[in-house]
DNA sequence: GATGAATGAGTATTCATTCAT
DNA sequence: GATGAATGAATACTCATTCAT
């Protein structure tokens, strides 16, 4: 974590190095990012940076942790209306609220999508955390669909689960791809109104889709 | 790609030289692949490497063709029986050939997987058929499912390649999790029969709850 | 020399600071001291440090005085009962007083030690008072035993002068060493006194040999 | 140790490399010691000190062993006339035989020297021969002594042992300071021969000062 | 064609010292 | 007088690439 006195720096100063520091981590795998590159661009000596991080690890587990934190301040900042409903109906909920938080940290997200595949030195119950748990959490989302009789139970849990976590965890860069998002247009401003509704549509058929495959067949 | 030089190699320093390379860009970014390392476990001098390849991204983008090259070949070999019969059939067929074409070569197949994610240096034209290449397929097949009736055409048909193309080009990393295969085990042997089943079960699965979120209704 | 500042010091602070100073360039070779660990344990700040000392450099020699000071005192404070006595009645008490200096001191002594044989920054003068300063004491004594009869003139006075000046040099890291006597052992309350006979009776033994062998025979 | 590169160097290119390398260890403490300015002023660059040593740990380990193997070579050369004669014969002829040896290497005796005292990276094994290595020796040879009945049973052998390993290592530099005789000029032709007689003489007297004090008296 | 020694820009990290507050 | 943030030169070490043999 960083230190004191990273947190004491004059406001702009630090967001002017968080800023580089994700921009880096965001376009580079660990290894290639060069804490020489982002003192310079930064502005500030090259020794400054290890008065605000212990070492290159811990600026990156910064990174990694204010990412998870951001994102689960996003989720609990807009529950779906009603949380004991259906499946689908809360997948549905993720979906969007996922993406949202993807469009508002479109580089802390892409760093954290990083984690899950690049050689990354963090903590083992860190790295456990990043890679296994959205696939846990729907496993576990799974399992109550299939015990309360929302799921269709030929389907084995273990695939719903897969099925699930790969769409949702990709779906948030084929979006981006699709149109034409960079994280410098997010954050420039966001997203315009017509694609937001493009968005949601495609959210939902996607939903649809994964319903219609994996909701009890009614016999 | 290589020289000249690389091609009249004898045939069995050739081919450790190339067993060797497959080895490690599978295994590490390629950053973190050493070319010293390659010539000493490849028993040759590092100058020679510079005889066959002009430089390391030279030698990375001969596995990323060989790659390319290998799938094609693969699955021209042994086309679904009836070509212009049912989409899903298709489907089912391809999920299928590509498992098999990933167990028969899981480093050359873990390579192109990392390209798709890693921060790698490949022309733009390269990057961009990994990139999109299997989605352009999938693209393709839905809109000829749609036209041939065969596709929901609620569906949008950009969302449901995006559907098909995450699901396989996942599918394989999370088969070989879940059943416990590594690359070296598929090369000493294959997966054992009994987990042939399984797997093929799991394939089946996943196609009939995308044929059930995508196939045209009948109504 | 320390500045005015550091004199005006709080006796409390003071002295903790000096402590620690003590125990780092006892502990470690003047290059190994990191001035930032001295002002974190001191709990002082860094800038502090050098409104006390001019550098590094300065704060070592202040050290390095107060080693020849305190040993100048000590050994003032108890002379020997006949100061003209025999050269080898005096040469028992200095040895043993040296010792109980080392013991009640043993980290200046260390620290003063060092200097010997260190790589380190110290006015020529001084190096020169610290490297040859012992052995230049010995010299006179021995031209002194030379003149009053006491030493037998075959032996070349300089060589005399070696032979004590390494002996009550070397005997002291030697006693600690066999009798297993650290610092912090020292600081924290001396050497158990059945230890206290042995180191006696080895000094003497010491004593005893170098008579044998420098005393003026009686033909 | 050296890789075979190094060994495979021009010959003018390795002394002089093995030149620089012994003047800044002699001259330094190990810490202190620059790979940067060695290759620098070797001419060499500081990639090229890497292929012949796999780091400044190996490449002091070197000059220990070089120096242990010198002096072994250097002693088994001219080995006293009578070996199973009298203790204080073997003395005689050891300490001469070693000033030879130190006068002959004398920048890679003072790294043997350094290491005595130093904190310096060694396999402990190593360490334990340099700090133990010639306290052990005469330790046995002491012993060897008062159970022939040479020495004095008076005098406790750890004691006497202390004494003899003390002025032994210490009397080279006593001698080169005494006589002026410094490594370059010694490099440059050794010491003038009217040195040679003094230096004899003054062995000579610090053998018999011992002699007198630890040989057994006959009463 | 094969070799492997030489290179030097690049890496993360440390630390004595300065200086504005 | 005290502070502690900022600095930048220095450190050991790596590695893709070149080139003389």
């Amino acid at each position: 974590m960083p230190t004191a006195t990273y947190f004491n720096l004059p406001e702009e100063k630090r967001s002017r190095l968080l800023d580089i520091l994700l921009e880096e981590f965001a376009a580079n795998d660990y290894k290639n990012v060069s804490i020489g590159r982002v003192a310079e661009r930064a502005g500030i000596a090259k020794g400054s940076f290890y008065q605000y991080f212990a070492d290159k690890k811990d600026c990156y587990l910064y990174l990694i942790q204010l990412g998870m934190d951001e994102k689960t301040a996003f989720l609990r900042q807009a529950p779906p209306a009603e949380h004991s409903g259906d499946l689908f109906f809360q997948l549905r909920w993720l979906l969007e609220a996922g993406m949202q938080y993807q469009f508002s940290n479109p580089r802390l997200a892409q760093i954290s999508y990083k984690a899950l595949f690049d050689d990354v030195p963090l903590p083992d119950e860190t790295l456990q955390v990043i890679r296994h748990g959205s696939y846990a959490y729907f496993r576990q989302m799974v399992q109550a669909g299939v015990a309360g009789g929302t799921l269709d139970p030929q389907v084995d849990a273990d695939t719903a689960a897969f099925l699930l976590n790969v769409t949702f965890t990709e779906l948030g860069r084929y979006l981006m791809e699709r149109f034409q998002i960079s994280p410098e247009h997010l954050l420039a401003g966001g997203a315009a109104s017509f694609q937001r509704d493009e968005i949601r549509r495609t959210i939902d058929q996607v939903i649809t889709v994964l319903e219609q495959g994996l909701r009890k067949k009614n016999t």
